[in-house]
DNA sequence: GGATATATGCTTAACTTGAGCATATTGAAT
DNA sequence: ATTCAATATGCTCAAGTTAAGCATATATCC
């Protein structure tokens, strides 16, 4: 193989653009999952990126940081999208990020903003059960949606979108879903952002709280991500502090998740995994017998592909 | 909650950047996965993100069809990163995807310029067993680099990495782990792109064709997503004619895991999943009876999300 | 002192997964 | 024609994984 210095045949005529980095920064305090935002709670932080940062991520952390004087933990990009700029013509390209922090630095202060990631989407809430804001209201005007389309097919497709989606006759909520969800609700127009510009006539009240822009889908779109990513990949423990016990770490699992768990059987999962270590103290919090402490075990093996094997490989 | 219409605190400068769309566009024929490539098979088709182009999707989209004439079905982001423009000290920020097109799409013609991907990557097709480049040449050259560090414990920990990369001592060879084996790779001098530039003194013959600029990394990504990806969302199928052979199918799926798969349970996972049925035809293609044709079944299902779940939750 | 919530160990049934046996069917080789 | 090799396809079985629940001891709250 020799060596290739050859340029692509790509460098012709470039239509600058300018870029955004938009972060989604989680932490759970209280049992619940925080988003970090400003503009009155209503967009998620972003800035442009910059000649002297050394690179997207590396903007994007700087950034966060000087906001909220508080490092990141773990990052990882989200999604990258183009919009014509509100202002001119110009393009902006936003790429947006999932960070996580510690519980112990998300303070409340009125500069951070920190909001419950439910106060956005109270119907993704299932801990206690069914949330009362989607069965009560949004899965009746959901149907309407469904029923007011004209072709019966479509009629169908739609009852058959929303059920699957949200957990309807008998199937499983999956918690995953927040994404296909936040959409569909956007399609019906039960969301604010969809009604914006037009028809200012009716200001029906709707749940949830709305932020500028797309920002309520980026958040939709980091909370799947995390929803997914805490099956298979121990990131919870970036939102954890240094020590805890199993039972705080099983209710960020389920702030999270926005569902519960089975107690032992989380215990029993998360001790084979070897991922935590017991400190020696134990602490009484509240009722019952004093739970252990833990910390999470940082081995080399905690980048453990728990690769979820869903082909017959064979193993000869 | 009323409307909100302000603008983020966000538009102060803008630096204007560049952007480029760069895509990895696979297919698979005889039993062989291919990358679509430009510049004597050394490079990824890319080019600049213009003005009408809609959005970025589809601007990758309409320059891919203009290069192949063929549409591509299936598409998604892979990552989006920024370097500093070779030439100047501009920024180009460049959205990598991921595409998949049909296998009688992908006519071999010397404009179109399909590649087998293992020709990048020999070390990856594991079908026939262990590589002989890993076994011979590889693995010796990546024991020696753990062994040639000072400190003891950064050797443990190189041989640990490499063991664990590669599938050695024992260790089950995971064919997800595409990228880390490159950078791994890259790290100990092992790919001609890791000595690009400098001590142009010692040109050894390393395996696997390299590319321009991180074009093979990106590749690698592109491998790993989709080695992934079959693994819970129906996107063989996208690479599929409308009609195939459950056989055909199992080979399709080989080829891009690299590894073999068990026959009858492969049979039993795609027959239970509701995927497919039967057209009503059979082919003797081989030998043996002639097997069934099947087609995929679109479904509104569909969109399954055959969401692994690795939380204990409660179904209560 | 009793109610209540907790920490933690253990069991069981259902389901999933990896592996292999068995049989029938065909084209190619002899 | 007969044999061989590769195939399509049905079936079984053992091992591993998961969901659920039982049980018991230990705290706090009143």
């Amino acid at each position: 193989m020799t060596q290739v210095t050859r340029q692509p045949a790509r460098t012709n005529q470039r239509h600058p653009v300018s870029a955004d980095l938009i972060a989604v920064v989680i932490a759970v305090t209280d049992g619940q999952p925080r988003v970090l935002t400003i503009e009155q709670a209503q967009a998620l932080p972003s800035g442009p990126f910059e000649l002297d940062h050394r690179s997207l991520q590396s903007g994007l952390r700087t950034w966060v940081e000087q906001q909220t004087g508080h490092p990141l933990g773990y990052v990882e990009q989200l999604y990258t999208f183009a919009d014509r700029d509100r202002t001119g013509g110009e393009r902006v390209i936003s790429i947006s990020y999932l960070g996580l922090t510690r519980e112990e630095q998300a303070e409340r202060s009125p500069a951070h903003g920190w909001r419950g990631w439910y106060d956005y989407f109270p119907w993704e809430d299932h801990r206690a059960g069914v949330p009362s804001v989607l069965r009560d209201i949004l899965v009746p005007r959901l149907s309407a949606w469904a029923n007011e389309a004209e072709d019966p097919s479509m009629r169908h497709d739609r009852q058959q979108r929303v059920a699957h989606a949200f957990g309807l006759d008998g199937r499983d909520w999956n918690e995953e879903l927040v994404l296909q969800r936040y959409e569909m609700l956007y399609e019906a127009t039960l969301v604010a952002e969809a009604t914006r510009g037009r028809d200012a006539g009716s200001p029906r009240s709707l749940p949830g709280r709305p932020m500028i822009a797309d920002h309520r889908r980026i958040l939709a779109t980091g909370i799947a991500r995390l929803r997914t990513k805490i099956k298979y990949r121990p990131v919870v423990f970036e939102l954890m502090p240094p020590a805890f016990t199993l039972l705080q770490l099983q209710r960020t699992v389920e702030a999270l998740a926005g569902r519960l768990v089975h107690k032992q059987n989380f215990r029993r999962l998360i001790e084979q995994q070897d991922l935590v270590e017991e400190t020696g103290e134990t602490v009484s919090e509240t009722r019952g017998p004093p739970a252990k402490r833990f910390r999470f075990r940082q081995t080399v093996q905690a980048e453990r592909t728990v690769a979820g094997t869903k082909l017959p490989l064979s193993r000869a």
